[in-house]
DNA sequence: ACCTGAACACCGTTCAAGT
DNA sequence: ACCTGAACACCGTTCAAGT
């Protein structure tokens, strides 16, 4: 073998060579951004190891160093959307806590596929810390004991309850089919007298607006004193 | 090719032969129970087509000619558990009301993997009829228009809420788990010093207890006048 | 009408091997 | 330490074929 190819010779090969190096190594705050992102796009279904390692241009077996399982991926999701929710600054506690429930709905709506991945228990940092928050400006407003673990348990349950509802509505999206809903509803007048006939599923107030009347109502209730 | 085969003589072959009928055919009802049992025995990331399919002792392809996706059979599983729950008889207002949500967040909460697949639009037969009791019980109680709507929304998003937060929390189920969870915040006083010190995670009240006092500040704060 | 069997285009994850 | 490649044991779904 005497004949030289083109690789043997210096000069001829593709690239000075240099620049192998990935321009980052791989992390866990790449993957979580990464896996956020293609959610954003596609949406919870089509979020694949394979895809979200192709985003990052390496292997699917590659993630694997960085996070045990998919699971863990949608778990970190979950809680990045939650480190989106701004914790109020001073203010007093009614406030306080309906503006880190508002912001706390719309980060959720933001990311539609965050409701879908509440299945399972809601323990990382950034979640915790917002718990906190509204059990401390609970207890700065006086609440104890029974009372300030039952409003805590009702004020997050109201936000997680109307995030589910109300993403899957959007979800619904196309206004097509939501005509076809209220047609299949208000065409069964015998079943549903109500229903197609409160406005329940027609224009009138934004969901946004109906959340907020509801979440006054129960700070009202909670014995969060409305602001002076 | 003069040697008979086992199978060429009728008294050898293995059944008389007249048995070969399945027991009763393929149905969506079936496939729905099969689902629910399947579901309540392995959880929702073990079912499967293919084990329903064996369960129900057919191929998985045959559950195609009743059911057009897996989605299908999930969406018709949540109706079947909403299902369970009963509609109330004569009653006020009030109670009614209460009964309802008791019992649906109860309903919910024995089959956990119910609250995990909310994703989805609830527009399933059963779910429907008890909305339309809900709304239509709250324009018995005196409501209407914007304030109608609002209970109305308020009240299923604080079960659909408690059903996810409630039945999440039991999935941890093994109380080593637990006392794991309880040892990470605790020992954050610097991170939770509420959370770790209020009770939130430890015994006291359970979690039914604590739903109940909040569903009845709710129907407080919603405008239904509590039991004569 | 209702079901089977083979097949397609995927999955999540493990593990040896490379650098 | 960090990534690749091949491989395993699955998936949901389609479709031709049987009865």
């Amino acid at each position: 073998m005497d004949d030289e190819r083109a690789s043997d010779v210096l000069w001829l090969r593709d690239r000075p060579e240099p620049a192998p190096r990935r321009a980052e190594p791989l992390s866990v705050a790449r993957i979580v951004t990464a896996a956020v992102a293609e959610l954003d796009e596609h949406g919870v279904e089509r979020l694949t190891m394979r895809r979200l390692a192709q985003r990052l241009d390496v292997t699917s077996t590659a993630l694997y160093w960085h996070v045990r399982t998919k699971e863990d991926v949608l778990d970190l999701a979950v809680d990045h959307v939650l480190g989106e929710v701004p914790i109020p600054g001073e203010a007093g506690p009614r406030p306080a806590v309906r503006a880190l429930l508002v912001d706390w709905r719309a980060a959720m709506l933001r990311h539609p596929w965050s409701s879908v991945l509440l299945g399972r228990p809601l323990l990382g940092p950034n979640v915790l810390a917002r718990i906190e928050f509204l059990q401390a400006t609970l207890v700065r407003a006086g609440l104890s004991g029974v009372e300030l673990n039952t409003a805590t348990k009702l004020l997050s349950n109201v936000v997680i309850g109307t995030a589910m509802n109300d993403s899957s509505w959007r979800r619904l999206g196309d206004p097509a089919v939501m005509a076809e809903v209220r047609a299949f509803i208000g065409g069964r007048g015998d079943l549903y007298p109500t229903l197609g006939s409160s406005g329940f599923l027609d224009g009138g107030p934004t969901d946004d607006e109906l959340f907020e009347r509801g979440l006054d109502r129960v700070l009202d209730a909670v014995g969060l004193s409305p602001p002076a």
